[in-house]
DNA sequence: ACAAAAGTGTTTCGGCTACACCCATGC
DNA sequence: GCATGGGTGTAGCCGAAACACTTTTGT
């Protein structure tokens, strides 16, 4: 099923902004690149796309090169295809967000790359156009968990409400009230508390909760105002 | 700057939604296939995306060959890139949904392609994927139109509010309280009312519209909800 | 005793919904 | 006079926000 059509391909690339939560911050992978242009400075993980897979094929294999995690979760952000905007070639970069736990493993995994968890106010300068894919991809998770409980791929398996908390906190750089957004989240219904209390963080004790049947419960009550 | 990078290149093709408004539907344009596979059957507005230009860019060059217009209003809504979505070959194909005013001239030049308009519950099978790409850009649509007034692209230069209620409510097919679209839209400042009046759907007559300042004033208040 | 987080309850306020109601006019 | 859409007003409901208060326990 080949060259059935006559015209010019293109380089097709993907280029992913891994977000990260750890001390109350949310943090994204910057690692200095390898090639030409633009060797050494700062830039989004990326690869480029095969005949052979879909780009969200190409964005997991190319997260799983550099951290060995599989079905890492994905988020088509958008396309980014002006013409210079890599100075080597004209290249169509598909942007995703991925969510991952900040872990040993990872971190060693993704250190040997050279790439780094930076939090997000202290982000050295990115690469050709990679600082407005972040934008647009912060800008996309802030709508989503604007209307759907994130977190079940960057907190640990079990957690508490105040790191439930302190995650959208850091999502959208503002407190929140934590009597309501106790009652908000569990009115959601779709965490199952249990009956193991984490003790390390107040003298009183916080249950632990997890996601009912991670991924599904896609309830698009509204959580916060944007 | 050619070739510095060595690897597979790509076919790249923009699809496109065109939704367009007319006796109180929305509708969508699909035309005839000329290529195969898939000729003869129903298809989006398509082209290929060439070394010069980028995928907005290649958008609006497919859209003004068919439709003669410029600057066509037109949003991003998704790459779709399954390898055998395109059985003749491997094409990744963006999809883009556009907003045109359906009159007599576009129709000439659209059905000179042997496009058609067609409302949403009439649409036939379409080729492909195309259908997801339909169901992706509606649901876009919905989404954007429930957080910042759409319509200018879609009603003529001075509009009713009923006809702006109508459209609203073709877009999300349900029924919108008059006098709460009238409150809730007139809040937004956004529109400017003109001093003359359209007397052909009521008796009373109703006052022409029209948006501000085109494109701008994107308030983010919310319209509807979902 | 105090601080600090957990957890629950309460009050207030603003916005949305669902209407009621008058206006203007062609039939 | 009546049907139809234009346009305005309003009572009631519901959810969000703000915050008071009680519990628990380490220091």
């Amino acid at each position: 099923m080949e060259q059935t059509y006559q015209h010019a391909r293109q380089l097709v690339a993907v280029d992913c902004i891994i977000f990260g939560y750890e001390d109350a911050d949310l943090k994204v992978v910057a690692f200095q690149r390898k090639l030409n242009p633009g060797r050494g400075a700062w830039s989004l993980v990326g690869g480029w796309v095969n005949h052979d897979e879909s780009v969200e094929e190409a964005a997991q294999r190319v997260l799983h090169e550099i951290t060995g995690l599989e079905n890492i979760f994905l988020e088509q952000v958008e396309v980014f295809s002006k013409i210079d905007r890599d100075p080597g070639d004209r290249v169509i970069s598909v942007a995703f967000y991925a969510f991952m736990r900040i872990g040993q493993q990872d971190k060693k995994l993704v250190e040997e790359y050279g790439a780094h968890w930076f939090s997000l106010r202290e982000l050295p300068e990115l690469v050709f156009d990679h600082q407005d894919m972040l934008d647009k991809a912060l800008d996309k998770l802030r709508r989503k968990a604007s209307y759907q409980l994130v977190g079940s791929e960057l907190l640990p398996d079990r957690f508490t409400l105040l790191q439930l908390r302190k995650l959208y906190e850091a999502i959208y750089q503002r407190e929140l009230d934590p009597g309501n957004f106790r009652k908000k989240v569990l009115g959601l219904g779709i965490l199952r508390q249990l009956s193991s209390k984490d003790m390390s963080e107040s003298k009183k004790g916080a249950y632990y909760f997890k996601f009912k049947k991670a991924g599904t419960g896609q309830n698009m009550e509204r959580i916060i105002k944007l």
